[in-house]
DNA sequence: TTAAATACTTAGTAAATCAGTCAGGAATAG
DNA sequence: CTATTCCTGACTGATTTACTAAGTATTTAA
């Protein structure tokens, strides 16, 4: 468990999304303008939320990025999971090969501790941040000043 | 709100002094051996403690660190508050420099969720990590075998 | 069928951060 | 005095960040 701005541009790219699933496939072009990211690095890590299952990407002209999932499934802690490297618990990760060692006692309490935040990471779902009043007119709206979805129909 | 290996040393430390509290100061030299952390690096982390308040210097021989407060008062997002740097928000942290725009919404969806992530490490406090069964029985026999405080009285 | 739009991939890079070394100064117990 | 400890600052190689560049593959629309 690692939290850092990479995690925050994933899960923030990952709420543009939610946000717009209904319109149709997201572009990245459009997340990176609107989030202020770099499409290049927005391709990176979309190729990690691609193959950990997070996103579905469409490809041509009207395609873009879809969730691979409804969002009541996809957690903070998938993101962050997919995009930011588990940081190493110090080589003796439950292997008993640091046996007794004050080492193994104070990186056990640490082990709860990150269990603790991840199952708190695990149990937030990007749908629980979308479905707010008001959200949905703050939407629209902030895709007219964007111009986005100009010319694209509404997906079923 | 960031969360790095840097931070894992800081609490990690922490953990240590708080579970050798009664028995007095503790060495940073103690530490690094024990942790295996750095004693030079031990040393920028807890300038930053330091300055924080969470810890006080004891300088001398029979010297070293203690808590400036009671465990129960030193929370996990405290420590890394100290330590690791947060990370911006993206420059309109609420100064409505960027009012309306599709930044700001997402921005916000994310404020809120540091905000709550914070929250939850606002709640964890180093003793509740500290006061299980069994731990104190491992702490003494594992400071017997790295022969820490063998010529010390136990402290007030 | 062609052109444009998009996802995808790889390679490279300047800057920042990490984790650490080194060298020394300041306070204090014995 | 001397050893021990905190405390500070400067420096460094390795890694990571965040980004640029340059392409390939696939699909839609004209």
């Amino acid at each position: 468990m690692k939290l850092s701005t990479k995690g925050r541009y994933a899960v923030t790219a990952m709420m543009d999304i939610a946000l717009h699933e209904k319109v149709g496939p997201v572009t990245l072009a459009d997340i990176s303008q609107c989030q202020g990211i770099s499409l290049s690095y927005l391709e990176q890590l979309f190729s990690k939320l691609r193959r950990n299952g997070l996103v579905q990407g469409v490809r041509g002209p009207g395609g873009g990025y879809r969730l691979a999932k409804p969002a009541s499934e996809i957690s903070v802690a998938d993101i962050i999971d997919a995009v930011d490297e588990k940081m190493d618990l110090t080589k003796c990760g439950g292997k008993g090969n640091c046996d007794g060692g004050s080492k193994c006692l104070t990186h056990k309490l640490w082990y709860d501790l990150t269990c603790d935040l991840h199952r708190f990471l695990s149990g937030i779902t990007l749908d629980q941040y979308l479905n707010r009043p008001h959200i949905n007119e703050l939407v629209k709206k902030q895709d007219e000043q964007y111009g986005r979805f100009i010319n694209r129909r509404t997906a079923a």
